[in-house]
RNA sequence: CGGGGUGUAGCUCAGCUUGGUAGAGCGCUUGCUUCGGGAGCAAGAGGUCGCAGGUUCGAAUCCUGUCACCCCGACCA
């Protein structure tokens, strides 16, 4: 392709909405354009990366056996209706209208219609396990639509269902999808991390996530190079800390913190660490009392973990600030265990704590020196935080490291969730009918695009994985319009790249080599040509790597030659 | 949906407090000079100031309503 046939409009200034790089530089380099809040069109080339994506996504997912169809995009309320998805999904679901006053909706996910397939397809267990998979929009309404194409309201997704006899044949299936990604992720040349992770709302048990590093992400995700272990954060467990508790040394004192509110605060004020600060949440129980939760001050409560516990409602809610000063005596900022008199869980390194400091369930005032037992009753302690990086691994291996993520991949065990209430039976050996089970494996398309950006990119631009550069070679042509053995060598070597193979995208525009240059860095292409007066004289082209930086000269004549080597050095790593 | 913020040229923004008839830089068009990391000069094109009401002799500016977008929270590929 050229340039001049490409109308590509790039910006040097960061368009204003967009907050996070990836956003920022796809609006840049004209890969995307936004129509409305969470929809974007994808232009020629972002449209290029987003195909290259899909290729190999659909190349592993078909060596995995899977089958690939394509699914309608607007869907029938009745299906959702006998999931009883169509009353629980609530908002996130685009609901319309036909001109029959027929309800139906704009997919979020095709359980329901993949069901539909299955039951009426599959007869028989001779005909299992069948895995069926699309690549297709799907459109979720978002409460907020943010960071581009990371969380559109419209995208991409690839989805696969698979349906079973038994758990085994299940769990053979989802073994081979966790395989399928991982060369997945692996062959788009993006770093990232499998975790356990937690079924959310889809329902059913065994799930992992695939997350793209990136400073950037939204999750954070731990893991432990000594063992096996990596979860995402929601789900990894905290151990107990190892050493007991020691032993009480300080006396109880009383003092007055006026205006001393965050732990930070209070932590300050008496010139202590947090850690030697307890502080005290109190949440809503699931019978309209409340109950304290008890962490170390530098600790970060898990949701997740906290709405587990008996008597606590689901999901977690903080209680209000009011309800709290109303109901306990003080505000949120003076609270302490000592006398409360609702029910109380404390995470286990609170348990561990002595000598704290906490509220002291009095406006303005906290107590020092408190030790559990000597002033307070022993608490039942429960993994109630999330862990830190340093933690002691639960794989037993070492200590745990955290980074972000972001989530560009899941994978779960359904079990009959769907099948059940939709009935999809097959008859087994015996000629019995058993309902199948299933497994869900979805891969977010177009926000691995925005996550490979986060992952790849400096200062000028776009520094795409080698797979997903949306032209293999960017060649530039210095100044055409003054040199005509310059044009001449270019349009050569354009058409050579191309009879070889090569994906070329030529700047032929009659602009600055500075515009050039800025253009290519911005969008991003692996591997750079520049064709210019100077070389051309000695008969020879500048060749640049993108994510390295490195150049080298060529002759004209082996340039082909060249990036073939290049290519293969890449493919082998 | 709750809280905060912004809508002025394709992009980034100024002007609004104190009403007087629309600006800058980048981009775009044409010409000349330039030409190896976002050129210079000159001449242009381009905006019913988000929309609708209101106040006023007069509204981008003040008032009311409305819509859109962005940020913070719960959700997720």
């Amino acid at each position: 392709m050229r340039l001049t046939q490409l109308p590509l409009t790039t910006f040097k200034e960061v368009p204003a909405d967009a907050e996070i790089v990836s956003h920022q530089l796809m609006l840049r380099a004209g890969l995307i354009r936004r129509l409305s809040s969470g929809l974007f069109t994808w232009m020629p080339l972002g449209l290029r990366v987003l195909r290259k994506v899909e290729q190999i996504i659909r190349e592993e997912m078909d060596r995995a056996g899977a089958l690939e169809i394509l699914m309608p995009v607007v869907q029938p309320a009745e299906l959702w209706k006998e999931t009883g998805r169509w009353d629980i999904y609530g908002d996130l679901l685009l609901r319309i209208r036909d001109r029959h006053e027929r309800d139906y909706c704009f997919a979020p996910t095709a359980e329901e219609v993949v069901t539909e397939i299955a039951r009426r397809e599959l007869r028989s267990y001779k005909q299992l396990p069948v895995n069926y998979y699309q690549i297709n929009t799907k459109f979720r309404d978002e409460i907020r639509p943010r960071f581009g194409v990371m969380r559109a309201r419209e995208f991409v997704m690839k989805d696969a269902y698979s349906f079973h006899l038994d758990q085994a044949s299940l769990d053979g299936t989802y073994e081979r999808m966790a395989e399928a990604y991982t060369r997945i992720f692996t062959r788009l040349g993006l770093r990232f991390r499998k975790v356990d992770a937690h079924g959310g709302e889809i329902g059913g048990s065994k799930s992992q996530e695939f997350h793209v590093l990136a400073d950037s992400g939204e999750d954070q995700i731990a893991w432990c190079e000594g063992d096996s272990f990596a979860a995402n954060v929601e789900l990894a467990p905290a151990l107990p800390p190892r050493l007991p508790r020691p032993a009480a040394s300080a006396t109880p004192d009383r003092v007055p913190t006026p205006g001393v509110r965050s732990i930070d605060d209070v932590a300050a004020f008496l010139k202590i660490g947090t850690r030697q600060c307890l502080k005290t949440l109190i949440v809503e129980g699931n019978e309209g009392g409340l109950v304290a939760l008890c962490l170390r001050g530098d600790h970060e409560l898990n949701p997740l973990k906290a709405e587990r516990l008996a008597g606590v409602a689901r999901p977690l809610r903080m209680a209000a600030p009011e309800r709290v000063l109303a109901e306990l005596g003080a505000p949120v900022g003076s609270l302490g265990p000592v006398g409360l008199t609702i029910p109380l869980f404390a995470d286990h390194s609170a348990g561990a704590m002595a000598d704290f400091a906490c509220g002291a369930n009095a406006p303005d005032t906290h107590l020092t020196g408190v030790n559990w037992q000597r002033d307070l009753p022993e608490p039942a302690t429960h993994d109630l935080r999330n862990v830190e990086a340093g933690d002691l691994s639960p794989g037993g291996g070492g200590t745990l490291s955290i980074a972000r993520g972001v989530e560009v991949g899941h994978i779960f065990q359904l079990g009959d969730k769907y099948s059940q209430s939709m009935h999809a039976t097959v008859l087994d050996q015996d000629g019995k009918e058993r309902v199948m089970t299933m497994g869900c494996y979805g891969i977010g398309v177009s926000r691995i695009v925005g996550a490979a950006i986060e992952q790849n990119h400096d200062a000028n631009g776009i520094i795409w994985p080698e797979p997903m550069s949306p032209y293999d070679v960017m060649l530039i042509e210095l100044n055409p319009k003054k040199s005509e053995s310059v044009t001449a060598a270019a349009l050569k070597l354009y058409n050579d790249l191309q009879a070889a193979g090569f994906e070329v995208l030529l700047d032929d525009r009659d602009a600055r080599p500075g515009v050039k240059f800025a253009d290519a860095d911005l969008v991003g292409i692996t591997h750079r040509i520049v064709v210019g007066e100077r070389g051309v004289k000695d008969g020879k082209a500048e060749y640049r790597h993108r994510p390295t930086g490195a150049e080298e000269q060529t002759a004209l004549e082996d340039v082909v030659e060249f990036l073939r080597n290049r290519q293969a050095s890449a493919a082998r790593g």
